[in-house]
DNA sequence: CGACCGAAAATTTTT
DNA sequence: TTTTCGGTCG
């Protein structure tokens, strides 16, 4: 590899990169461990170690990159492959291809599951399901188990999901869990166990895999030595992205396939864990050294190249006040003179108006919407600034949250496919079949035990007893099942098949049927881009587009946009300039979230977090007074809010404090009444549940 | 058997 | 305020 490419690195960086590889050897050294603070280069300096392992000798299709988000993976993957470019060449066209084992831990696993699956008594065929198909399966076994009528109402299935989930992904038992996470659940533990256990057997039977099974699965295959063994050896090096970000199951999955730690790299900061509440645990990052005998090396990486000395210092200090810390504070030479902006507005409204009016401001200094952003708590604090966005022509695009996916049409849609696929999949069958005018669950219920008792589940439907109510709807269904079945369109012609037989059925159930035809025909270019329905069904539920642009589906590349983001989506990213809305507490920290001591320290790490992503401006919302929706609390529509509680008054001289009057302009064109406004969000976002 | 109605609960971030 | 759940009516 050329010496130039590693000039660019600092000294730190710089031995990250090079540990435990001597000159055209890249045979798996010691294990290493890199703490590497926010925009301190760290993506780069793992993308420099993968290109710099290749170009000393090492096989791409022996290296396995994970991570715990998919932003993290396909940004580790781009990085690699520019600076293989820049390097190599030619040559990096081959070497970007044979890297074909990067991406998240789930969808690794999924992979590696598929693969082994003989092996471990699955079938190679199995479904896997969204968190809401979960919920819908762990809501039949709920009512099969007669969890509907208690005396006191049981837990809802995404709360029982929640649990469960928890349990398998922290690996405590189900008690502690309850009595940590869950303490308003914590006088079913019995009746949680068996629900459990049913859906586990549930599961099995219908060949299906959610999330989590990905995970667990993998990790008891790795359980069996012999197994652990050939999976591992099939890798020299194992590299991981945000390591913080991962929990005990996928540290047991790591370690058992290095036991010894040779060829692993792990990278993270524990100022940045933020995924606690998906059981996440920043032991895996603290004890990873001692897991190796020696320990692993250490290398901390604490020159931040991203903002300027001003956004650095205040962002310091707030994660200087977090009640545990590991890492030190973060340094730069990038000397700036604004400090960073703390504006207080009158209300979300207020909110809105400023933050457009800046952002215009900004593009006419010259920066384009693309290098600004606006980061937030929780999906729906944007929804007023959505509106503002919509009325005012500014493109926009929003990540996290409400999910192109998530939408009922699309779902439907999919699920006939997914019946197709897996005829066992009773979540799919049930939402499929519940499409049709007189068919209800019991009617769908009798033709799925059909099925399920036949040797070809499938061909078994034209045979299934009719729903005695659904007329023509049956013949028509029976029809498109056969024509799915029998292969006659092909992919990923079969698509346009499933959506002529689900049109009907759209424009009976849906008013707005314009607006989600032309979602499903987007399905039908996306499906294009994948090579088998097994494929896309599988890709789709592990990777889906994850950004809602308004109406109109996600802008052109080339066109400018402003990025809309939770804090969590954020991570990761940079951007010139940045705003944070609703910097008060209620918000941040969230007022669900402050139980525990624990919960506290993971909102301010989420404050840190979003600070960090400003590379030249950053400005921190205060509004004075925000609405409530969907509170427990009946009345009040709005609250007085304060500053949050990560900010206070000693820290206040590290901003810059103004206020940004209500603009006048647009409030005098506005009527008085408040209660509309909040309305209007939430029919923006309903357009798509 | 399925559609409708009234009461009660709900809580956010991702794979 | 919205969603979800269970009971009742047609």
């Amino acid at each position: 590899m050329s010496l130039a490419v590693l000039d660019d690195l600092n000294p730190q960086q710089r031995r990250a990169v090079e540990h435990g590889v001597r000159d055209g050897d890249a045979s798996p050294g010691p294990p290493l461990l890199v703490i590497a603070g926010a925009g301190s280069g760290k993506t780069n300096t793992l993308a420099h170690r993968v290109a710099h392992l290749i170009a000393n000798g090492a096989d791409p299709y022996r290296i396995l990159l994970m991570t715990f988000s998919r932003r993290a993976a396909s940004e580790m993957t781009g990085r690699v492959e520019r600076i293989a470019r820049r390097t190599m060449g030619e040559g990096a066209r081959v070497m970007a291809a044979g890297l074909t084992w990067a991406g998240t831990f789930h969808a690794v696993g999924a992979r590696m599951l598929r693969e082994y699956a003989p092996q471990i008594g699955l079938d190679p065929d199995f479904s896997i399901h969204d968190r809401e198909d979960s919920a819908d399966l762990l809501n039949l076994v709920r009512h099969e188990l007669g969890f509907s009528k208690t005396r006191n109402r049981f837990p809802t299935k995404a709360t029982c999901l929640a649990v469960y989930s928890r349990c398998v992904n922290s690996g405590a038992p189900l008690e502690e869990v309850l009595a940590s996470a869950f303490p308003w659940c914590a006088e079913w533990p019995e009746e949680l166990r068996q629900l459990f256990a049913g859906y586990v057997e549930a599961k099995q039977r219908q060949n299906v895999l959610d999330y989590d099974d990905l995970l667990l699965y993998w990790a008891q295959t790795m359980a069996v030595p012999e197994l652990a063994a050939e999976i591992g050896g099939r890798f020299d090096h194992v590299l991981v992205d945000e390591y913080q970000d991962t929990n005990r199951l996928q540290a047991d999955i790591l370690l058992a396939l290095k036991p010894d730690g040779s060829g692993l790299t792990v990278v993270g900061d524990d100022a940045q864990s933020i995924y606690a509440f998906r059981a996440a645990t920043v032991r895996n990052i603290l004890d990873f050294p001692g897991h190796f005998d020696p320990p692993a090396a250490i290398v901390t990486l604490d020159r931040n190249y991203r903002s300027t000395r001003p956004i650095l210092d205040a962002a310091n200090a707030v994660i200087d006040l977090a009640a545990e810390r590991f890492t030190k504070n973060l340094w730069t030479d990038r000397d700036a003179a604004g400090r960073p902006r703390l504006v207080t507005v009158r209300d979300e409204q207020g909110q809105a108006y400023c933050v457009v009016e800046r952002v215009l401001e900004n593009r006419e200094a010259g920066i384009p919407l693309k290098q600004q952003a606006v980061l937030f708590r929780t999906s729906h604090h944007s929804g007023p600034l959505e509106v503002e966005l919509t009325r005012r022509n500014i493109p926009f695009v929003k990540f996290g949250g409400l999910k192109f996916l998530d939408s009922a049409h699309v779902k439907d849609l999919l699920a006939l496919l997914r019946f197709v696929e897996n005829p066992r999949d009773r979540v799919a069958g049930f939402r499929v079949l519940l499409l049709m005018p007189g068919v209800g669950p019991t009617a769908a219920q009798r033709v799925l035990d059909h099925m399920a008792d036949a040797a070809d589940p499938l061909a078994a439907v034209a045979t299934a007893p009719a729903p005695p109510r659904a007329g023509g709807a049956w013949p028509d269904f029976l029809a498109a099942v056969a024509d799915l079945y029998a292969g006659r369109s092909g992919w990923p012609a079969e698509l346009e098949r499933a959506r002529l037989w689900y049109e009907p059925h759209l424009e009976r159930l849906h008013e707005d049927s314009t607006v989600r035809h032309a979602d499903l025909i987007q399905l039908e270019q996306i499906a294009a881009g994948y090579p088998s329905r097994e494929r896309f069904l599988t890709e789709l539920t592990l990777d889906p587009p994850d950004a809602t642009s308004d109406q109109a589906g996600v802008p052109l590349l080339d066109e400018d946009y402003l990025i809309l983001s939770t804090i969590h989506s954020a991570k990761g990213q940079e951007w010139s300039s940045v705003f944070v809305l609703n910097v008060v507490d209620g918000c941040i920290p969230s007022d669900l979230g402050t139980g525990t001591s624990a919960d506290i320290e993971e909102e301010r790490r989420l404050l840190y977090v979003a600070m960090t992503r400003a590379k030249e401006d950053l400005s921190l919302i205060v509004p004075h007074r925000f609405f409530t929706h969907n509170q427990a609390a009946r009345g009040d529509r709005h609250v007085y809010a304060s500053r949050t509680r990560f900010i206070p008054k000693a820290l206040l001289g590290l901003f810059e404090a103004t206020t940004w009057l209500a603009a006048s302009a647009a409030s005098a064109t506005r009527p008085a009444g408040g209660a509309v406004r909040v309305d209007v969000g939430a029919r923006v976002r309903g357009m798509w549940r």
